[in-house]
DNA sequence: GTGCACCGAAGTGTATACAATTTAAATTAA
DNA sequence: TTAATTTAAATTGTATACACTTCGGTGCAC
């Protein structure tokens, strides 16, 4: 039912915001077409898509590379992100039901979990995975894409100028802001949930690491076991 | 300097923006191809990437389609907007400037003008243009490309679901907020670019137009005079 | 006449071929 | 040695070829 293009879309998306293609990495049409097993034909549609959300830049002639985006850039995303989780945050606040509580407080449960984990990737996925189940559970399935694409280059963004905050305090913070909804405390929500994100972009830096590496090896060798596991089997395109 | 999908991306999106292809209307690629004088490769990653901005649907091995956006997703569509530019309302009125006011109110006498003017598009582009615009004075660009793309599918939607809501209406709201802003009175700012917003939603109908015609046709022959010659200029991929 | 299998045309999905451009290396001149 | 120049390899941009699927209609059975 998926089409090839979009596996290799969701492949590399997830590579890239997994910060295994570090920002700056060329990404040669045809090293991903024989890792794929696919032709270019179809690499280069990704590609496209993927320049669409922001997560490779392609320069004509050049080539396609992963994302660098300028802090600058960084700061107007987050920036979006407050404008619009605030929002979010004031809308749900005013219709939230005993059954969302009940969903949010599992996933609170779920991030502390995660956190305590050493995967990497699995924190941040679930901890943005909080955002984005707020505007699921709003039932508005066109804010929760825009959150999706948003949360994705946020995810590179924090990676580049790697944000020293941690992730528990993340989750403390979730769990303040469901706090506070759960008692229908409207501006407090929002102030929390604006705080959360205003904390994030205060700690990006400057430092930007140097791009690198080879693409092929890096695609299906991720260090993480499980991972690893997880991409051989869903990356292969004729195994779906 | 403009690549050639990024050509027909946009002058696809134009005419479906400017409702000359119908929501439903079947987009087959040779048929485009032919027209741009291009092969089917250009045309298939164009219409990938609109399907992308949610200008086209694709459906596997039927093809591509005009986006026929369901009552529900419109609805949810302005609910982001309304979401998106309550805050952004809210920022730009604590930080507006001298200059900036000039700015709006040039663009305030652009939108009489063009309200009294027989051309559609020219209205629906330059009453757009307002919310466009304020996110440009914000000097954010994310938040810019991204209103872009939920004008676009406010265009698509508002043609589809026939809004009675007036252009003069539009540009008289906007005075209003312009005012409101003015006045630096946050709160009444904010309202009214919130009523504006709630006002064109409400204003849905169920009329659903049926999908038509021919692709070919509809893209050569504009029935605007000066906007025929436009595309005559701009949509042969060669003459750029 | 109504429904169903079949066939051909039209259209999509993917791979491959080839021209044009860029990149990197090798070579030569200062 | 360094800088500039030429040359070859690698890479991108676009077109074309071909297999596979869908769509419309024709004819046949009932």
């Amino acid at each position: 039912m998926e089409s090839t293009t979009t596996h290799i879309v969701e492949s590399l998306s997830k590579a890239i915001v997994e910060h295994r293609l570090q920002p700056g990495a060329k990404l040669v049409e045809q090293k991903l077409a024989d890792h794929f097993g696919v032709s270019r034909t179809l690499v280069r549609q990704a590609l496209y898509q993927l320049q669409q959300q922001r997560l490779v830049a392609i320069e004509p002639a050049r080539g396609a590379f992963v994302a660098a985006p300028s802090l600058q850039e960084a700061q107007e995303v987050f920036e979006v992100r407050r404008m619009l989780e605030a929002e979010m945050t004031r809308m749900f606040v005013r219709q939230i039901t005993p059954t969302q509580i009940r969903t949010l407080s599992a996933h609170l449960l779920a991030e502390k979990a995660a956190v305590a984990q050493p995967n990497a990737h699995g924190r941040v996925d679930t901890l943005g995975g909080f955002h984005v189940l707020i505007a699921q559970l709003l039932g508005n399935t066109v804010l929760e894409s825009m959150l999706r694409d948003l949360l994705s280059r946020c995810a590179l963004i924090t990676l580049m100028y790697q944000s020293v905050q941690g992730a528990q305090d993340s989750n403390q913070e979730h769990v303040r802001i469901v706090a506070a909804m759960v008692a229908k405390d409207e501006k407090l929500a929002v102030r929390l949930m604006e705080e959360h994100l205003l904390n994030v972009v205060s700690n990006l830096t400057f430092d930007r690491t140097p791009p690198s590496a080879d693409v092929a090896k890096v695609l299906d060798s991720g260090f993480m076991p499980t991972l690893q596991v997880d991409l051989a089997t869903v990356q292969s395109p004729l195994a779906a």
